[in-house]
DNA sequence: AACTATTTATAAGA
DNA sequence: TTCTTATAAATAGTT
């Protein structure tokens, strides 16, 4: 695939961009159709379906697709959740069965907060209660101190619980967990911030990159 | 864009469909190979971006980008509504607005949990201090044991709470999700019965005559 | 995969 | 823009 010899015709043109701004709208137009006829041929030839997206760098889209263009990209992008970025993957997720898996994951994380509310609540209550009563004038006795921080131990242990359970969740992976509600998670910030970077690189031109189906 | 002579070289060939699977395959991958290379001079003579896809007859893909397949293709897509398959509006929906407003919901839990876990240790220094200034200077009295119990009911409460919630996440979401939770209850059970055994020892009248309400 | 006779694509000019 | 034409490139059939 190098890509030495670019020109045709009547003479040979260099593989670099064209200066011209008249003369390189006019071999985009001719080379577009070009394209577009060479895909139409394979796709008569072969019974291949094509899809082919171009934007000029005015900013105009064209498009072939035979027999369609859309169903094609919609085959594709399903299809390749492994090429997909994060966006696609996530997409890819809303539209197969994974609705209902999000909203269990945004119905468990409601939970946890409610039991952290609750927790919370009862904490609140055995303060109202120590200060309500002055629980700090009663007299103390070992046996009943030593329960107390034992209370106490087990309390704080089943709010790191509760705590951890809430990261697990929200961030990190757990081993044998649902996969997808862990990917649902992270694609979702990812997906965010590559969005901007994707902006970003639409803008910059040169680089190359051919995606060879044999690898799938 | 007639398509009338679909052939070059040695001879021309019809612009029919070519039988012999093995000539077929050979030709689909030579004009392949043309058309990505048509592509590749088109993106760098003009600046253009073109994103193609191929799907062979056998059902393999094969696609080409400049500079990428997928920002092109998601250009596209999201570009052009009007031409809005059932999935297309879909796939735009959440590119347009519950992405966003997913990611707001998420925001906003990730910040009720940590405020929680914030007001919660908060709690814990606060009855960490009532502890150290008073519970050990304090004689013991009914009072005393009176919080006690009140602390058992409290903890009662949220235990019920911690077992409806891992039920709720039992019965709704996936499995795996919820077994954490119910271990948690089951951490809890245990404890409570631990305590139970030390209320007895320490001749504390036992109260499984819990009065709720007042605390919880 | 490499070769080659032809056809096709297209750059430049009208 | 479209047409013409000289020439480069693509490729069908062959090895």
């Amino acid at each position: 695939m190098a890509k030495q010899n670019l020109s045709m015709g009547r003479k040979k043109t260099g593989c670099t961009k064209i200066l011209s701004k008249s003369h390189r709208h006019v071999t985009f137009s001719k080379r577009r159709s070009g394209l577009f006829k060479k895909a139409s041929e394979l796709c008569t030839l072969c019974g291949a379906e094509i899809a082919i997206v171009v934007f000029s760098p005015a900013g105009k889209v064209f498009s072939f697709g035979h027999p369609n263009v859309e169903p094609i990209l919609d085959r594709f992008l399903t299809g390749n959740p492994k090429l997909g970025s994060k966006k696609h993957q996530l997409i890819e997720a809303h539209q197969n069965a994974n609705v209902r898996e999000l909203n269990n994951y945004l119905t468990q994380i409601i939970n946890q907060v409610e039991a952290e509310k609750k927790y919370g609540e009862a904490l609140d209550h055995l303060r109202g209660a120590n200060q309500r009563q002055c629980w700090w004038e009663a007299p103390i006795n070992e046996l009943g101190l030593h329960e107390l921080e034992q209370l106490r131990v087990s309390i704080e242990e089943l709010k790191k619980n509760v705590a951890i359970q809430a990261n697990e969740i929200l961030f990190q992976s757990t081993p044998n967990s649902s996969l997808h509600l862990e990917m649902n998670g992270i694609e979702y910030v990812d997906f965010l911030e590559s969005k901007h970077k994707v902006d970003a690189a639409s803008t910059i031109p040169n680089a190359y990159d051919f995606a060879y189906g044999d690898l799938l």
